[in-house]
DNA sequence: TGATGATGCGAACCTGTGTTCAATTCAACC
DNA sequence: GGTTGAATTGAACACAGGTTCGCATCATCA
């Protein structure tokens, strides 16, 4: 059976995984090659074929995990559209924060998939985007959201929600709660259907240009 | 002097960085090698070496070109906060759209920049971006804008507007005037002094769980 | 103790990489 | 018309890429 000295069957596949991980989120698919990737556990790059079929493979099984784990974790609540809403995102923030290699890769790496592996990512992707899509519809039909365009609103929002990878660092000045906090209202806000326009505006909201076509 | 037939030296540079554009988008810079740029202007490898000192050049005058542009392109209008930030979303939308291979390759091809390119190319997106968190600090300071953090709204307003070009298509479904105009309603909107809390609320929204630090 | 089979090594294969450079081409000039 | 020199070729270099495979290792089980 297995060794349990010189081998490490157990342990080599996870560790394989998690090191393609952080080395394609840190220096893109195609600039990694195999032997960086077995250098990092600790093996010859031969031995990695023991535990993928391929290159491709490794990445296409992160993408698709990850992105069946976001759909599984989160399915809207009971509740009026906000309220969905509000999960959607907190939910949204909150997992994206915890998984920043594995988001940061099911964004950029979309272009290194052979076709057939892009077409079911793109798949799970547009599943994600219909659940957003969907509240936001039904918020827009109620009322309670103005969104000119929900397609439209739904890409802006994701866009604007996944960007906090970018600049996000542990320990940094925000903690999580209050960056979650801030893109909810960020969010809320956006897609909010506008208080009866204001007479009374707020003292500070003096008259503007506005100069355009909204 | 130059030859006019059998050699192009004229264009043969422009067509470089033309086809390096394109392909380094599709692709990903890692993933392109100089004999398929050379192949695409229909010239040998070699040849490209009269035009740039190597590949990573090739891709920083791309990136460094595009963001001076950019910087070059647009200075805040005088007027109010609220005139400035309409002027910069609508800005940022329209060169998006324009320019959508370079946008692209200037988000995610940082990390193939060596370290003393990636630092320009960091220092002047953080320049960009100060533009943005200038007007915001400005409309939060005159109560306009109801921003918590001025630099977590910057980024996830510029991540929000330059998502644009993950889904826009030349001839999709909304015309590039009224793609701008959602995206200026909901950037405004998001970043909008809220409304003195309406008691006489809107119709449609009645009380629901917001449940949260809001 | 000897056979087994999972686990890994290490070398090799073939292809492709970025880059260099001597040789060639050929319009423009003297 | 011969010379010049920029533009380009095409071959070469040194190395790195993904992948394969025969062989070695060694805990386990009979």
């Amino acid at each position: 059976m297995a060794r349990t000295q010189g081998s490490h069957a157990e342990t080599t596949g996870p560790r394989l995984r998690a090191a393609a991980l952080r080395l394609f989120a840190r220096h893109g698919y195609a600039a990694v090659s195999m032997r960086q990737i077995a250098a990092e556990i600790g093996v010859q790059a031969g031995a990695l074929y023991l535990y993928t079929p391929d290159k491709q493979a490794l990445l296409f099984a992160l993408m698709r995990d990850h992105l069946a784990d976001l759909l599984a974790d989160w399915q809207p609540p009971d509740g009026d559209p906000e309220g969905q809403l509000e999960s959607f995102v907190r939910h949204h923030i909150r997992y994206h924060l915890d998984r920043p290699d594995l988001v940061f890769i099911a964004y950029m790496e979309l272009r290194n998939l052979v076709p057939e592996n892009f077409a079911t990512i793109a798949r799970l992707r547009r599943e994600y985007e219909a659940r957003l899509e969907a509240i936001l519809a039904r918020g827009a039909a109620q009322g309670v959201f103005d969104v000119a365009d929900t397609r439209l609103a739904t890409m802006a929002l994701i866009a604007m929600l996944t960007g906090v990878t970018t600049w996000y660092r542990e320990g940094g000045r925000l903690d999580r709660a209050t960056i979650e906090a801030r893109y909810w209202e960020m969010a809320r806000k956006s897609v909010a259907a506008s208080a009866p326009q204001p007479d009374i505006a707020p003292l500070a909201k003096i008259g503007h240009a506005s100069g355009g076509d909204i």
